[in-house]
DNA sequence: AAGAGACCCTGGATGC
DNA sequence: TGCATCCAGGGTCTCT
């Protein structure tokens, strides 16, 4: 399940294979991963060339001559690159012909992912909040954010728009680290677990984009993007196993209705 | 405002 | 072995 670490390291995988490749045809295998008509998505992208790569919480951002093709991978939405000549495999539901004869090709499993075009005067995403390693999240920001906020800290975390690009995964190995209980109401953090907080999330992903993103049950084997990142987990996927700091175990509970994990132990919640 | 649940969707795991 | 059911979850939407 790609996270910011997995679509940056997406996006310059992509830089490298295909920019300054011009779009000869596509084809829409599947046309709900489009969003507007799948016609004019078509039209408006034959004859152009992809130019710059961008990415913007979770989103990939396509720069072509005129437009910008905005493209969300969700759970499973991967980016193959191949010769034309080659088969198509049963998930891929997009594919781009350039005439180079290479194809950049979407799968994408479950089909959650989509695709968007955009004026280049209008590639912003609406409702996002700061990019974690930028300098604009820094404690007074979360600091300030949190001042009329009253939920648990995971559901903060995972709320794009108080930082974009943050999922599950990273949510809890972020939570471990600052040892901070993920069911945590965010009023009750003090200034120390708010720097605590703003450090680790950016050391997190920081390393795990130098790492090539985490790879987990069925984030594999997509071209270019097999991240080691999974070696460095201490608390997700780790139920019942041994905390790597204080030995007892990890377990498994919903928050914010996603399956989290967490040393009960160094995750205490305040009294 | 927060939180839960439905929805989208498939494959892998589990249960009988 | 085989079939049914459950579960995973990012974003969006609805309801309480």
């Amino acid at each position: 399940m790609p996270e910011l670490p997995e679509v940056e390291t997406v996006k310059a995988t992509l830089e490298n294979l295909i920019k300054g490749e011009k779009i000869q045809d596509i084809d829409i295998l599947y046309a709900p991963i489009i969003k507007g008509d799948p016609e004019v998505f078509k039209k408006r992208l034959i004859g152009q060339t992809f130019r710059k790569f961008k990415r913007r919480g979770k989103y990939l951002i396509f720069e072509l001559d005129d437009v910008a093709l905005i493209s969300h991978l969700r759970m499973e939405g991967k980016y193959f690159v191949q010769k034309r000549s080659e088969p198509i495999f049963k998930h891929t539901h997009v594919i781009f012909h350039f005439e180079s004869l290479m194809d950049l090709r979407y799968d994408d499993t479950r089909k959650f992912g989509r695709m968007e075009l955009r004026e280049l005067s209008d590639e912003e995403i609406k409702g996002l909040g700061q990019e974690p390693l930028s300098d604009d999240f820094n404690e007074e920001y979360a600091l300030k954010y949190l001042k009329n906020n009253h939920k648990q800290i995971k559901a903060l975390l995972l709320d794009q728009s108080f930082v974009a690009g943050i999922g599950n995964i990273y949510a809890d190995e972020i939570l471990f680290s600052a040892k901070i209980h993920p069911e945590e109401r965010t009023l009750k953090l003090n200034p120390k677990d708010i720097k605590k907080l703003v450090f680790f999330t950016k050391e997190i992903l920081s390393k795990a984009i130098e790492a090539g993103g985490t790879t987990i049950r069925s984030y594999t084997s997509s071209l270019g993007v097999s991240g080691r990142f999974q070696m460095n987990l201490r608390v997700h996927t780790k139920e019942g196993q041994m905390c790597p700091v204080c030995g007892s175990k990890i377990i498994k509970k919903r928050v914010a209705s996603r399956g989290t994990y967490l040393c009960p132990k160094c995750q205490r919640l305040k009294k």
